[in-house]
RNA sequence: AGGGGUGUAGCCAAGUUGGUAAGGCAACGGGUUUUGGUCCCGUCAUUCGAGGGUUCGAGUCCUUCCGCCCCUGCCA
């Protein structure tokens, strides 16, 4: 699966879309040796918070060209603010990385590891006048900053000269100052109409402790820049990221000019926004922390860990990655196509089985009593000779309750008293009544099967129906948590005035049931995945116990009867 | 005295130098089917944010206007 010498998988897909404005780049660069014969990329995540959705784009994309073109790509963690990031979350980084199919060798790099060069960097911009430490208070900084509209003013430290500036920095490092007191500021213009350009923070004091380099530092510099010289130390040929940084790009390439060190180019690229999710690590970190959700591996929860307990395969969404695109227009891209996306690979890959969710009891009463017959139900419908599923029949059976209406409409095909429908791998039978307890609810149904019909086939009858089914003697109880979108808006953002995005959660996101399998699917492994026929795809969750089996419903499947039922109304 | 980015179907997205709007998802018809699943076939932009201009010819070039997104952290 994965390409050791590039560290990238291979692509899922052989009908590969046409080239995206980054490829098409890569392409020419690579066409007129501008960059060097190998193009060298990086994924540079923040330890602060779970991978999710929008990660997978970047990754897909970072570790893609890197793969399609022979090049390189890094695992880098941007760990400059150490209040924020910890050991956890870098542990979860590189599982999901690697989980998603991807594989950086002995690239991993961290931008503590630079901090030592990075404060040289500083002190050389201070040699050469083009840095100085301001004393004025974050509030007084945000003034002198001016606004969108108007230029900002110099603070009356700027002019601070070389050797004062040196000894206050040196100082700042040995822990002189208390938090806040100085910064340590690019002297760029202060009436720049790119406000990043007026006159950037590089470094700000913090005592915190950092989960590589402990209590080394006091001092901690400032993404814009830290990031353009990690990419120029680890000599980064494209330096990949989400359009929101379009305005930093004046600054990543003010940094490495002013000192004169190799720079690569950054490019920007739209990020992804899916309907009916959040995809802002912000937002995710909140539904953690409030216990919106059970943890940042819930299988609601658009993150990588969350999907993968869920049972998404990384096929699934290194194919999506490769649907949706890649270009600079923001975009909102429909769930369907994820659900699409798992469906398909799926489809290929979940061995069949069956399961009934809401049981209904059939007693089929011209059927044997104590008889119980071992059936085959295959794995894969179109290439039996791929292996069966041995279930038994029995005189008592569960069926779907939803399978079943006193008074069905025209287009409904599946039980009715009097109708006859096809029980999977099974016999034919018919209804005869259906038995009702004091409140008149349906507690059983009486049939009659064919002995001709088994295996599902007889004459020449038509019946349309075909219904998935347990026996009732050897099954065993199963819990199945059924998920739906998290939120029950395509934009949980758009709220009315006075509400967030917590008031769209959707409160039926999450329902669990109790349900019936054969014992062929006790004791399956954590991960495993099954269609459940007629119902969906359903994935072992970690809790599983021999004892009690729990699934997680990975996707629906398409459910063209539930449209008829709908449009009919 | 704001700057930057971006508009092609319900959604995503191709559309090199102007030559007559790819593909996928969704939707809708039909066929096959022991999963109302899968699979197969078909339909779905006289028009590219809007107006004007250049041209034999404009999504592509020029021009004016409009919409949306990002930027005023000692976050990334």
């Amino acid at each position: 699966m994965t390409d050791h010498d590039t560290g990238v998988a291979a692509s899922s897909r052989s009908d590969a879309p046409t080239k995206d404005f980054i490829r098409a780049m890569i392409e020419q660069d690579l066409a007129t040796g501008r960059r060097g014969p190998v193009i060298h990329t990086r994924f540079p995540p923040e330890p602060n918070g779970y991978l999710h959705l929008g990660h997978a784009k970047s990754i897909c994309l970072n570790f893609g060209v890197a793969g399609e073109y022979n090049g390189l790509c890094n695992l880098r963690f941007d760990d400059t603010n150490p209040v924020k990031e910890n050991q956890e979350f870098v542990d979860s980084i590189r599982k999901d990385v690697r989980w998603l199919g991807f594989d950086w060798g002995d690239r991993e790099y961290y931008a503590s590891d630079y901090f030592e060069q990075l404060y040289g960097f500083a002190e050389k911009l201070i040699t050469m006048g083009k840095a100085y430490v301001d004393s004025l208070t974050a509030d007084e900084i945000r003034e002198h900053r001016g606004t969108l509209t108007q230029p900002g003013k110099n603070s009356p430290y700027r002019d601070r000269n070389v050797e004062e500036n040196l000894d206050l920095f040196r100082r700042m490092r040995a822990g002189e100052f208390p938090d806040g007191a100085h910064v340590l500021r690019a002297k760029i213009d202060m009436a720049s109409p790119n406000v990043i350009m007026r006159d950037p923070t590089l470094y700000r004091i913090r005592r915190a402790h950092h989960h590589r380099t402990g209590d080394t530092w006091c001092i901690y510099p400032m993404y814009d820049y830290t990031h353009c010289i990690s990419d120029s130390l680890e000599g980064i040929t494209h330096s990949l990221c989400t359009l929101e940084f379009v305005n930093n790009r004046e600054l990543y390439n003010w940094v490495l000019d002013t000192l004169d060190i190799y720079r690569s180019e950054q490019t920007e690229f739209a990020r992804l926004n899916i309907t009916r999710t959040v995809l802002s690590k912000r937002k995710l970190i909140q539904l953690v922390e409030e216990k919106h959700v059970a943890g940042w591996d819930d299988p609601r929860m658009p993150t990588l860990s969350g999907m993968r307990r869920r049972g998404i395969p990384p096929e699934a969404l290194r194919d999506f990655c490769s649907r949706i695109g890649m270009a600079r227009a923001e975009n909102t891209v429909e769930f369907s196509l994820l659900e699409f996306c798992i469906r398909e690979r799926l489809n290929a890959a979940a061995p069949r089985a069956m399961a009934v969710l809401d049981p209904l009891k059939v007693i089929i009463e011209n059927y044997p009593e104590g008889q119980v017959e071992w059936l085959d139900l295959p794995f894969t419908p179109d290439a039996p000779e791929k292996g069966v599923r041995k279930i038994p029949f029995s005189r008592e059976i569960w069926i779907e309750r939803d399978d079943f209406r006193e008074d069905a409409p025209k287009k409904f095909f599946r039980l009715a008293p009097g109708k006859e429908v096809r029980l999977r791998s099974a016999y034919y039978i018919t209804c005869r009544e259906a038995q009702k307890d004091a409140q008149g609810r349906i507690t059983a149904l009486i049939c009659t099967y064919d002995p001709e019909s088994r295996g599902g086939t007889a004459d020449n009858r038509k019946v349309k129906g075909t219904l998935h089914w347990v026996g009732a003697s050897h099954c065993r109880p199963i819990e199945v948590r059924l998920y739906d979108h998290l939120f029950s808006r395509d934009d949980p953002d758009n709220t009315e005035p006075g509400k967030t995005f917590l008031d769209n959660i959707n409160p039926g996101s999450l329902t669990v049931v109790e349900g019936l399998a054969d014992p062929s699917m006790i004791g399956l492994e954590p991960g495993q995945c099954l269609q459940f026929e007629r119902l969906g795809y359903f994935t072992v969750d970690p809790d599983s116990r021999p004892e009690r089996p729990v699934f997680n419903r990975t996707a629906t499947l398409k459910d063209t009867w539930a449209k008829i039922e709908k449009k009919d109304e």
